[in-house]
DNA sequence: TTAAAATTCACGGAAAACGGTGATAAATGG
DNA sequence: CCATTTATCACCGTTTTCCGTGAATTTTAA
């Protein structure tokens, strides 16, 4: 490990950009060689340069966190990646997790919790605060409320997006061109998966993970 | 005018506030009086001290940015009020200016956008930038989309809620002992105001103007 | 005070959703 | 290769939504 970390932050809050930056400038041992508005914009700086330490935003326009970190992981599985969100959903951590980044902190924390945050990922281990495992917890024990194992086939998925977009069963079968019975089976299939009472539960459920 | 500004800022997200108030803190007519996580714990610091500005969050849990600025204007109209926000629906930029905001500037703008807004609202002006007008202006045009002219009575606020919890019309009734048909008559007219097609588009109606 | 809006209620018919059951063929995965 | 999943389709009965129309009472605002 070098004595001086080199980090890329990418965020699209430029304000925040500029707070954090303006913060880890403080540290003598951390170098910020440069920053990104969007996972585009730091896959191009990624191109030039190789920092030892990513932080990203999660929710960004174009390009989002979690997409980036899969890009970033398919070309390079040792730069460590921390993650800042101000998301709490479970299922967004869960995303991050699977994507590859070391470690997923709230921006909700502090100062103190980043600079430790990015001393444990950059000595190697990974960094989840309590405040982020506590979310993980609630969410595997709310298992009703937001079920992890959940698997939509992608012509489940399809129908769902089309439901959301206030089709009838019967717009959809033309729209798809196959009988409305097979649109009434997946629509009942996709309420037993959700635990959906009615649509509504399926829309809910849609927009809570990010389908729509 | 004093030489010196007195600020008040209020954010949920630590790091951001971190980042702000070091931003603000480089500045030599600039003196942050005060830091708030929520609007309960400003409205706590406003009873002691009074602010020249406020810059305040506007998505915060527990006293949201919007009540917060209609609670202070409610004992307090001379106070700058400046809203910092990620939130880039024309509903809630509205929300900010019906409450009383004298600003309101987005999160991805940067330090000099912020610094301007300070010195703008400070010496008596309002300051929405074009960024923020082209927003509302957008939401204007976009008359079909997202309307602003739909006004929802309390009592279908209420309604739209339950159908967002997935009630049906008949529990709906059960639960506010009124009649089906009286509901119907609401959701009917729920429908005809968010221009949905049916109880999907009146649930993501409600979703994004934040009711639920 | 008076007009407008909000809230309440009713009836009837067509359309859609909901629930259960059963079945076939293709694709997938271990 | 074989079990599982996926995707397709059908039927039937009940419930709910959707749509139109009409109307009374209370509350609110000009």
């Amino acid at each position: 490990m070098p004595e001086i970390y080199r980090i890329l932050v990418v965020d699209d809050h430029k304000m925040f950009l500029e707070g954090i930056t303006s913060i880890l400038n403080q540290e003598e041992h951390l170098e910020i060689i440069g920053i990104a508005y969007n996972g585009k914009q730091a896959l191009n700086i990624l191109k030039e340069q190789t920092p030892d330490l990513i932080i990203t935003d999660i929710e960004m326009p174009g390009l989002n966190g979690i997409s980036f970190v899969k890009a970033v992981r398919s070309f390079d599985t040792t730069i460590k990646i921390l993650a800042i969100s101000s998301h709490q959903s479970s299922a967004t951590i869960h995303q991050s997790i699977k994507a590859g980044v070391n470690g997923y902190i709230l921006k909700n924390s502090g100062k103190v919790t980043l600079l430790k945050a990015i001393a444990e990922i950059c000595s190697g281990h990974r960094f989840f605060p309590q405040s982020v495992q506590a979310i993980l917890n609630n969410s595997i024990f709310k298992k009703d409320n937001s079920n992890q194992n959940i698997i939509l086939s992608n012509r489940e998925k399809e129908i769902l997006k089309l439901i959301a977009r206030e089709y009838s069963t019967q717009e959809i079968a033309d729209t798809l061109c196959i009988s409305k019975n097979t649109i009434e089976t997946h629509r009942k299939n996709l309420m037993r998966k959700t635990e959906a009472k009615n649509m509504i539960g399926l829309v809910k459920y849609a927009i809570k993970t990010d389908l729509i």
